[in-house]
DNA sequence: TGTCATGTTGGTCGAGCGTCCAAGACGCTG
DNA sequence: CAGCGTCTTGGACGCTCGACCAACATGACA
């Protein structure tokens, strides 16, 4: 095979990890199915990998970082508070509908990292990472509104990524598009009731804690 | 080892299965660490089982039973509606903080269930029961508190399925057991928005004794 | 008591796995 | 040209896995 860079190597066997996993599973993601994918021989893999799980590590940092990257520009674009909602909704589901083995796998690298020592904290930083991003989002959107939310922005994030995540999952299994949509409607519905006018003070360390915010 | 009917032999490999897999997780329950648990002989599961995937088919289904049976009772008593709301969501986490391995393993049985072939419809039908009870479970809130709901039941019982499966896998990885209750509150409280006056026609026997049952 | 269905046991087979390595091939630099 | 770091390759090791089987033990029933 023709002379490369490890470095180099090292992006496609992620690479064809990555085809490999989305189409047969984490599971069958073994140093031979994913050097065979890759079209090089097996000796290749621990020339350009430690182990197995340095791979695995990589991966699921990538995926990781491509979803929070996909999920920022979801949210770009103008309009009022119900528009943008509804269209970062519909983005995510696009995404969805379109690459369902990537959500798929994304689950299955989870609960992976949460079963392998020592991976505990990646499967955190994944979810940590979601959430911040929802933040970030959920607070960009206020300001632009010109509106505060009445739920505390963590647990509105909590609340957002929860839907999204429990709705791909279940569609993953039944492929119900209709009523899927259907959630996601109604819960860029909920959020627009939880936004309300803003009160008079600086945008500076908030103090929290609300007692009764709804009805 | 003393003589033992197969049938019974079945249930204690099948029990011992579902403790490995609270403990290792799914992948790790191989037919070796199943019998060693169960302190049989290795020969036996073959003689109980014809293949590993005939136990693991048999412990999805009691999963799916289990939870399903567990989330009737959640339900049961009596109160207005958002007492009713509110306590079987707080009876769902009870359950949740409490087994936690369980639920981790459901996920697990779910994504090894859509890569296997001839499980998918073990998966299709884990879900639509987790759907058919929330659906149940809405009616009867609903029938009980004279009122009905403003969005079609099929979709309030994905969304809240959806919920529920979204705030606990958040909560297996991070353990934020303070901001996943307060997303149940959150979601809880949404779902008492969404009841409404029934409006005259035949929802059936009883017509609205109470007319405005939450505050 | 002898028969036979039923249950028990330890060992074995072939396949697939992650990992490792020795031996060679390449191509830049002095 | 020789030297040397970098890359390539096929094969091999040790292990675990699901599955299988021949031989034996048990106990109900005739």
């Amino acid at each position: 095979m023709s002379r490369m860079a490890a470095k180099d190597r090292r992006e496609e066997l992620i690479a064809a990890a990555q085809r490999v996993m989305i189409r047969d599973g984490v599971t069958k993601a073994t140093t031979r199915a994913i050097v065979n994918e890759a079209k090089m021989p097996l000796g290749v893999f621990h020339y350009c990998f430690s182990s197995r799980e340095e791979l695995l590590q990589e991966v699921l940092t990538r995926f990781t970082d491509a979803t929070v990257a996909a999920a920022r520009k979801m949210f770009e674009g103008e309009g009022d508070l119900g528009s943008r909602i509804t269209r970062s909704l519909s983005a995510f589901w696009g995404t969805v509908e379109l690459n369902p083995g990537e959500h798929q796998v994304s689950y299955e690298l989870t609960h992976y990292a949460l079963r392998q020592a020592g991976f505990e904290d990646l499967a955190r930083r994944q979810y940590q990472h979601y959430r911040e991003v929802h933040e970030e989002l959920l607070a960009e959107a206020a300001e632009a509104a010109g509106i505060e939310w009445a739920v505390p922005v963590p647990v509105l994030a909590r609340y957002l990524n929860s839907v999204l995540d429990g709705v791909t999952l279940s569609w993953l299994v039944d492929r119900d598009s209709e009523h899927s949509q259907e959630v996601l409607r109604l819960t860029g519905e909920h959020l627009l009731t939880l936004a309300r006018e803003r009160t008079r003070q600086a945008a500076g360390p908030s103090p929290a804690a609300e007692p009764s915010p709804a009805s």
